[in-house]
DNA sequence: CACCAACCTG
DNA sequence: CAGGTTGGTG
């Protein structure tokens, strides 16, 4: 057929031709090419590529631009769909204006809420002590709060005890303050008593009688006369004897304090990830099954960072302290914003994945995104499940065990992050953390196979970003450089085989072969690199393994791979489709 | 010599 | 996927 021959000698040129070729000048005589096509319906390789161009190729529009020529008859469907840009790649071109955990949606929707709560805060400081004691007390607060309890209690529980107490009395206060400034005075009194109580019933030396007095008297001083009955019982309460008056508070105290106690522990039991439930599904009502697109945070970046402020037990290699450090006062941010919710150190991975999930749903992520952080949230919790931490495993031997890891872990691509976030008491996160070699852990290992769909050579720059969490030694470098090594050799290896049997199966012409979504050879790369295929694969990776496998199909067609190193050319065109890492992969760190 | 990528092997 | 080897490069 001389159609075939004149399109592989066409094609043939390509090496030579497309890198100085515009892409348009392809695109130009293709429309001639394309009814040939044909004669193409029996190669098994094409699979409704045709049908599926018009809808799929928008996204590679973006792309086509950058690597001229090998567009083959893409180029046309291209051209002919380019207006869309609705594809999920089209985030890529246009981020997100605030991409870190902390994006204007999310800042928006809570500025209201925190505006209210401010007022209500003011109005309720107002009420129980001087604006400048407010500060201290809270401190005191805590302290004494922690002071009663349990040495083990106070060990673990403190940090996250009184936050969470320091959250329920705003929460608590705030909502009577709304509900019933007027109506349920006795209750909001009791409330603010019990909070005034829990700060300095305890410390029978500092619960002068001065300190209560003034509290008290504060309070009536911003308050109706309403309060005036309740005031006298409260008062006689006051001058009863003080051991009796101390006993009471720490009745109250131990009530208190039991009560959120609990109420603590049981949120922590519903946050673990060895429950199958997390925080992030207690807070958003069943995220869904691990393969769907949750809405989890995707600001890996930061959760860790974030969430091992407390005790970080300096594991092996890492050094993550500066970017605890760093994060910190985004932590401290998003704890204002974040919903009163409890937290612990033990437990803060987990809530700093939610307050990124909150932020990254309300930042209208697309589906590409989620299904990047649904598949980092699966295969985090995967790892988390595992039990044992190794520098050395075989990931398969590793990976294998796990297996009902389906409820969606919050934990986030970069949860792979983690090697570093060794606290101190979370001897269940640290181990069911697998790490591989040098702080690289098999969440790393998906991470690099997911940036293989982008990028099949990546420099040592797009590696640092991508993998800012571990520490850049020479073996972490060649490691992840191995890893796509062995990435692009099976992709080869690959190309190869179905090159070849396309060759064998008599496929005539390159334009008879395709990959699309459903041919054999991207099930294959999908499986290796995606396994769990929740990644939503970028359509250009689509035409890369296109453009790939025609690269093979003529080269051995034509003989060259007689020549030992006749793969090199190939790879010299390849190399040159990568494509930019999507942000989502990289450091959020806005240094 | 160091470094990298491909290759080969287990 | 990791180790080791090989070949190319600077």
């Amino acid at each position: 057929m001389n159609q075939s021959v004149w399109s592989k000698a066409m094609y043939s040129s390509s090496n030579i031709c497309l890198d100085g070729c515009a892409a348009e000048n392809l695109s130009s005589f293709q429309p001639d090419l394309m009814p040939s096509n044909s004669d193409s319906s029996g190669v098994s390789l094409t699979l409704h590529r045709e049908g599926e161009n018009m809808k799929t190729l928008p996204d590679s529009a973006y792309y086509s631009s950058v690597d001229a020529g090998l567009m083959y008859s893409s180029q046309l469907d291209l051209t002919s769909s380019r207006g869309s840009t609705s594809g999920p790649l089209s985030m890529r071109r246009h981020p997100s204006p605030a991409p870190t955990s902390y994006g204007h949606h999310d800042w928006n929707l809570n500025r209201g809420h925190q505006a209210k709560r401010a007022r209500v805060e003011n109005i309720i400081k107002g009420m129980t002590s001087p604006p400048h004691m407010y500060d201290t007390e809270v401190k005191t607060n805590e302290r004494e709060k922690t002071d009663c309890m349990h040495d083990d209690e106070k060990i673990q529980e403190a940090p996250s005890l009184q936050n969470h107490m320091e959250s329920m009395a705003k929460s608590q206060v705030t909502r009577k303050q709304l509900e019933s400034q007027h109506q349920h005075p006795r209750q909001l009194r009791t409330r603010v008593t019990h909070l005034d109580g829990v700060s300095e019933a305890h410390d029978p030396i500092k619960t002068s009688g001065d300190a209560f007095t003034d509290l008290y008297s504060e309070f009536e001083s911003s308050s109706s006369l309403k309060y005036q009955g309740w005031k006298k019982v409260k008062l006689m309460n006051y001058f009863q004897s003080k051991p009796t008056r101390i006993r009471l508070m720490a009745d109250v105290l131990k009530y208190e304090l039991s009560r959120v106690v609990s109420k603590s522990v049981d949120s922590i039991f519903k946050s673990v990830p060895l429950l199958q439930t997390s925080p992030y599904e207690v807070e958003n009502v069943e995220t869904g099954t691990p393969l769907q697109p949750s809405v989890s945070s995707d600001d890996d970046k930061l959760r860790l960072p974030c969430c091992g402020t407390p005790e970080v037990q300096t594991p092996d290699v890492q050094t993550e302290a500066l970017s605890l450090v760093v994060q910190k006062h985004k932590l401290e941010r998003s704890r204002l914003t974040a919903h009163h919710r409890p937290k612990s150190p033990t437990f803060l991975i987990n809530d700093s994945t939610l307050q990124e999930s909150q932020a990254s749903e309300k930042n209208h992520r697309t589906d590409h995104h989620r299904a990047l952080r649904s598949l980092q949230d699966r295969c985090s919790e995967e790892h988390w499940k595992s039990v044992k931490v190794r520098s050395k495993v075989n990931s398969r031997s590793v990976r294998s065990p796990q297996t009902h890891a389906v409820s969606a872990g919050p934990v986030l691509l970069e949860s792979i992050h983690l090697p570093h976030v060794k606290t101190e008491s979370d001897s269940l996160v640290k181990s069911n953390l697998y790490m591989l070699n040098e702080g690289l852990t098999t969440n790393h290992l998906k991470k690099a196979k997911l940036m293989f769909f982008y990028t099949r050579y990546p420099s040592s720059l797009v590696l640092k970003m991508c993998f800012h969490d571990v520490q850049f030694t020479r073996s972490i470098t060649s490691q992840l450089i191995k890893w796509f090594s062995n990435f692009r050799e099976f992709y080869y290896i690959q190309m190869e085989k179905f090159a070849r049997h396309a060759l064998i199966e008599g496929v005539a012409d390159v334009r008879g072969l395709t990959v699309g979504r459903e041919s054999e050879l991207f099930r294959a790369l999908n499986r290796h690199y995606n396994k769990a295929s929740d990644f939503q694969v970028p359509e250009r990776f689509l035409e890369v393994a296109e453009i790939t496998l025609r690269e093979f199909y003529v080269a051995i067609s034509m003989g060259k791979d007689r020549d030992p190193s006749w793969k090199k050319a190939i790879y010299k065109v390849i190399c040159k489709l990568d494509t930019d890492v999507p942000a989502e992969f990289k450091s959020h760190h806005s240094g």
